[in-house]
DNA sequence: CCTTTTAACTTGCTTTTTGCAAGTTATGTG
DNA sequence: CACATAACTTGCAAAAAGCAAGTTAAAAGG
């Protein structure tokens, strides 16, 4: 992890029901249809491009990626950067406080994995989440951790 | 734990994006903004009416209730049951794939916890879930386990 | 009993969010 | 220079959320 000025705080999200809850909290982050799904798709399948995130399995819509991607971003889960290379793309990541999520995220996997008779969940992850969970969030965080984070 | 009849498989329940994703089939479950907001209220606070979901702090609509209370039910998370004694009131509560989501519950609690600077969270049970998170898991679980569970 | 409360909803209507299709802009590419 | 493409934006229809009021059946009080 190197140290650079990113995750700075994000002054501009207040969450919306502000009574100090912790569900409530993590709602206003992620409570809708879709944002848990952009995070699944950094974590989990290492997309980075608002176009990787449009061609993903659930076929969300532009603008509503568009929308979820910006307030994603002000709540501080994400950080979008240009690509130095390439000046038309850009990279999409999850900041520290979006990474944080990976135990939540695993915990959704073990519980539809052991729900839905038509999951598709790889079972060899699935077993290791109850055989070696810290294990493999630490190598998730890493392995999702760009060299700027 | 009694073993009656209860927990029965809902054949009437198919999720909406069966893509197999075990992360989009959580959100077919509880993917809005009120349902994890009930599954609190069973889990974390022992409510198990409709008017002690109604008067939680989040201050739910009448209707947005009734209809997520169905959809839940549907989705085989909790389970109605008239109370024997006054036949006026339903006493709710979660079935065992309701009580399933305690770890996913708990991570949340950890992660707000540690990102909302205004939290209420519970500084001795935060400390749990790093400390004792199994112990915890089981504890509440059990809890939140009626007899005729 | 008979009136009043109350629990658990339902209905009607307005507002907000989601979803679809098409359009725009600034690069990049052959 | 013509064309493709990444990353959006815009306009409008459809669905969901939110608000206020109404309904129903059972319990509680007098």
């Amino acid at each position: 992890m190197t140290t650079s000025d990113e995750d700075k705080d994000p002054q501009h999200f207040t969450p919306k029901r502000d009574t100090g809850c912790p569900i409530a909290f993590a709602l206003d982050h992620f409570g809708d249809k879709w944002s848990l799904i952009i995070i699944r798709d950094l974590l989990m399948r290492g997309h980075e491009t608002y176009g990787q995130f449009l061609q993903g399995d659930e076929r969300i819509a532009t603008n509503i990626l568009a929308s979820r991607l910006k307030h994603l971003e002000e709540a501080g889960l994400i950080h979008k950067q240009k690509n130095a290379k390439n000046r038309r793309s850009n990279v999409y990541g999850l900041t520290q406080k979006g990474l944080a999520l990976a135990p939540v995220m695993l915990e959704l996997v073990r519980w539809s994995a052991n729900y839905d008779p038509n999951t598709k969940a790889n079972p060899q992850i699935v077993a290791r989440i109850t055989s070696d969970r810290e294990g493999l969030i630490k190598e998730i965080i890493q392995k999702r951790s760009g060299k700027t984070d």
